[in-house]
DNA sequence: CTCGTTATTGCATACGTATGCCTATACTAG
DNA sequence: CTAGTATAGGCATACGTATGCAATAACGAG
């Protein structure tokens, strides 16, 4: 049916090897035979086949990316550089996504025959990890991290960030501080909540109970939690918020609502996305570079891939606050 | 290395073959086996290789998704649902951008050996059209097609939406109407444009040379595109956009510039994107059922890989004026 | 008791590529 | 002139699964 290296083979009167190596600028073979196969290879659209490679070599040069879900807005801030970084070392990348059973996606991220996985999406508890680790399948964490299983990784410090934004939410006044946070079984929303907590102890300020929400990382869990605080008798004046995504949805409840923001309420955000930074929007929020922790996720994979052996590497990247229009100060 | 079916079919005390057959509910092997082989590939953790599977069968469940750019904020609203209609389906989703070489992007979906490619890019001068139909490749359009090569299609008809625009601008005293236009060798750009010119033209208005932009479907050009606008002596009073993301930059040009929408200007997008309808936005949008338009490109395919000799199918989704906030009477 | 059937399983092989090893040729050094 | 050494290419085979066909066993009918 298809063209094969047999046919390639044929018409350039080499063996088949020969044109498996040719076609890979193989030194062993000569620049006047490269050159006719090239030809013949070009003669009849000859395109070699993945599957064949695979199997014959035990490597895909491809890599997955587990994400949670891709209706998240954050995720294309993933997606895009992590395909990029990968293209640019010949590495091609394969979504997926959890689903119920978290057996399921290892399994599938095993038959693939992938040359190696990033982890965006482990929850503290996954199995994913060990079963990555039993097929002795390179993986890298990337934004969350699993104790279970030590690998490289990617992540953000939310120290700095959080400090700076514990910092400002007291010079402008705020006492009554709220936070929307991410599921209590992700390593993001737990190193956020100690950083933020920590951050406002050294303003002499803590976060009671009730003025905490928890929720997946998606515009709905700011929504209801902002609405929520919105009841209290005595709404806080500030909410700091999960990430990004989280905080749009408490800009959409406090618009809903009819509360101005910074006015009546201010907003934080965590991610610093590049719709944060629109005219219309203006969100204050807590930056750090996603794109570089992208890469540096992607080339820590390849690395790995390359030398297995060589040590853990985690790197954490920094974060600031970038003030915008959404803090203000309390009358 | 790793675990294959001889492994499993040795513990079980079967031959290869018949793991196989067993694993894969093959009426021929009986009851009793199958379940010895079961217990058999569980004990050993066996994984099927989908490499090994794709050499075999000629099949390998996989299809392509081709987008221009993952960049843009309309994407991640065609992977999201075609990632789980295909999932659905038991096939595995994987993405390709255009980049500068088409044939290279063409290699690239060959080499894969899949099943199918949804083509959600196609520009109307795009090569990838003709390589995949000379290998046999079976794809569908999505969104925008190209006339070069005919296939399934699953698209948006412009022309209702369009019409509501026209009658609500004439309705709101708008005279001064201007278009920020997707690339001219997109049908989707083009298709707008003669929807929306034969709309405004019942309504006895026309769109000026000066008061069109084009450039690709992104934020940027929204931006650009408005900001050239309201430079001008007598700029226009309501912009349509070629779809939602451009919308939302000439949203951001407006308030940049200190033009209140929909006061002093009205902007109308195309699409209908979740965040068009948050409360911070209410962008007046042509909305159209985009979840159902994947779904369908995703069945056409499927369909059309199971049966290859099926006619052709162009489904084209109505669209229709959804009003919300950023359209506005001309004082 | 024999023959035709059906139900199960095994055998052989194909799929397309990569790679270790051997061979043949040409070339260099002594 | 010979032995040693690159250099270029071919041969054989492996990778893991699926599938057409043959083989065996079990069984019932006559």
């Amino acid at each position: 049916m298809s063209v094969t290296s047999h046919d390639v083979a044929q018409l350039a009167g080499v063996s088949q090897p020969t044109v498996s190596r040719a076609l890979r600028d193989d030194p062993r073979v000569s620049k006047a035979t490269r050159e006719r196969v090239r030809k013949a290879a070009d003669r009849l659209g000859y395109v070699p086949s993945d599957a064949g490679r695979a199997l014959s070599s035990g490597r895909t040069r491809r890599i997955g990316l587990l994400l949670t879900d891709l209706e998240n807005q954050f995720y294309p801030h993933i997606i895009a550089p992590a395909f990029h970084q990968l293209e640019s070392h010949g590495y091609q990348l394969m979504l997926h996504t959890e689903v119920a059973d978290n057996d399921v996606v290892a399994e599938r991220l095993i038959s693939n025959g992938l040359d190696g996985v990033l982890l965006a999406t482990s929850t503290i508890d996954s199995v994913v990890p060990l079963r990555l680790r039993d097929r002795r399948l390179p993986f890298v964490y990337f934004n969350r991290t699993s104790d279970a299983v030590s690998a490289d990784s990617a992540v953000v410090d939310p120290t700095q960030g959080m400090r700076e934004a514990a910092e400002a939410l007291s010079k402008h006044g705020h006492r009554r501080i709220a936070a929307i946070l991410g599921p209590a079984n992700t390593s993001t929303a737990v190193n956020r909540e100690i950083a933020l907590r920590e951050a406002l102890a050294q303003q002499g300020m803590s976060i009671p109970a009730r003025y905490i929400h928890r929720g997946p990382f998606d515009t709905a869990t700011g929504h209801a939690g902002t609405e929520h605080f919105l009841t209290m008798p005595q709404p806080p004046t500030a909410i700091v918020c999960g990430n990004d995504v989280v905080a749009f949805g408490a800009l959409n409840a406090a618009r809903s609502a009819g509360v101005g923001v910074p006015d009546d309420l201010s907003i934080i955000g965590f991610d610093d996305l590049p719709s944060a930074s629109w005219p219309i929007i203006q969100l204050t929020t807590i930056a750090y570079d996603l794109d570089a922790m992208v890469r540096r996720a992607a080339d820590l994979l390849i690395d790995r891939i390359q030398s297995p052996g060589r040590p853990l590497e985690e790197s954490a990247f920094p974060s600031h606050l970038i003030e915008r229009d959404t803090l203000g100060t309390v009358p």
